[in-house]
DNA sequence: AGCCTTTGACCAGCG
DNA sequence: TCGCTGGTCAAAGGC
């Protein structure tokens, strides 16, 4: 049985620059600026306050969509799993890799596919101090994202910046692990390690990601 | 020029 | 304390 291809990833083309064509044409014109400076900046400040408000709604919309969309799909995957075991067994082979440190508390006992939320046990990586009590405890979210067996590059297409900083074989698992860093902001602490599962039957190719955000607060910034 | 990937070296946790 | 291993750094090269 062929199952249909999940496809997880998510168009986030959120750009924040985004221009009304009305608003871009007032930007570029540029002809009001020298009669009238402070009024023209005046309005033209609260003409931007109108259009970025307008814009927060607009983007929080298409929030709310995308959540709705992002728990169709993993209720899709989880049903898919259900009906193919040997899936869940390639993922426990991939996730049993890395039990040795601190930083990878991660529950894997749920198993679970898709995204998992867990809250790890160590500090993040700045040094901070070690007590428990002010440990930032960083969300680890685990997402098997099902790709073409033939590719290898590790790349992992769901419509983010990350930069490759590092990549290692493990030790049970001859495909290499890639660990990327978020590249949209150059402080942004996200990261995510990409490493492939191959089903017994060598039929699926999973690339497991790790998100990390540290603080429940912080919005995960894209 | 700036950003990316590659890759060897180094560091730290764990048994 | 030591060796193994995973995670990170940083230089070099490519695009």
């Amino acid at each position: 049985m062929e199952p249909a291809w999940v496809d997880t990833t998510l168009d986030l083309n959120i750009n924040p620059c985004f221009r009304t064509n009305k608003a871009m044409k007032r930007e570029f014109e540029g002809d009001v600026v020298e009669s009238a400076p402070v009024k023209y900046e005046n309005g033209v400040l609260v003409e931007e306050l109108n259009r970025v408000s307008a814009e927060n709604k607009k983007l929080s919309k298409m929030l709310t969509v995308l959540c709705e969309q992002y728990y169709s799909l993993q209720h899709q995957f989880m049903e898919f799993v259900n009906k193919n075991p040997e899936i869940e067994t390639a993922a426990a082979a991939t996730t049993s890799s890395s039990k040795k440190r601190k930083a990878e508390c991660v529950d894997y006992g749920a198993n679970m596919i898709g995204f998992s939320g867990n809250t790890e046990t160590s500090s993040s990586d700045d040094g901070s101090p070690k007590t428990p009590k002010d440990c930032i405890k960083p969300k680890v979210y685990r997402v098997q994202v099902r790709t073409n067996p033939s590719d290898n590059s590790l790349v992992v297409r769901d419509g983010y910046q990350w930069r490759k900083y590092g990549q290692k074989v493990t030790r049970d698992n001859p495909c290499p692990r890639a660990y990327f860093k978020c590249s949209f902001a150059p402080s942004c602490p996200v990261k995510k390690k990409v490493s492939v599962a191959s089903s017994p039957r060598a039929i699926f190719v999973f690339k497991v990601i790790f998100w990390l955000r540290p603080g429940s607060k912080s919005i995960i910034c894209f």
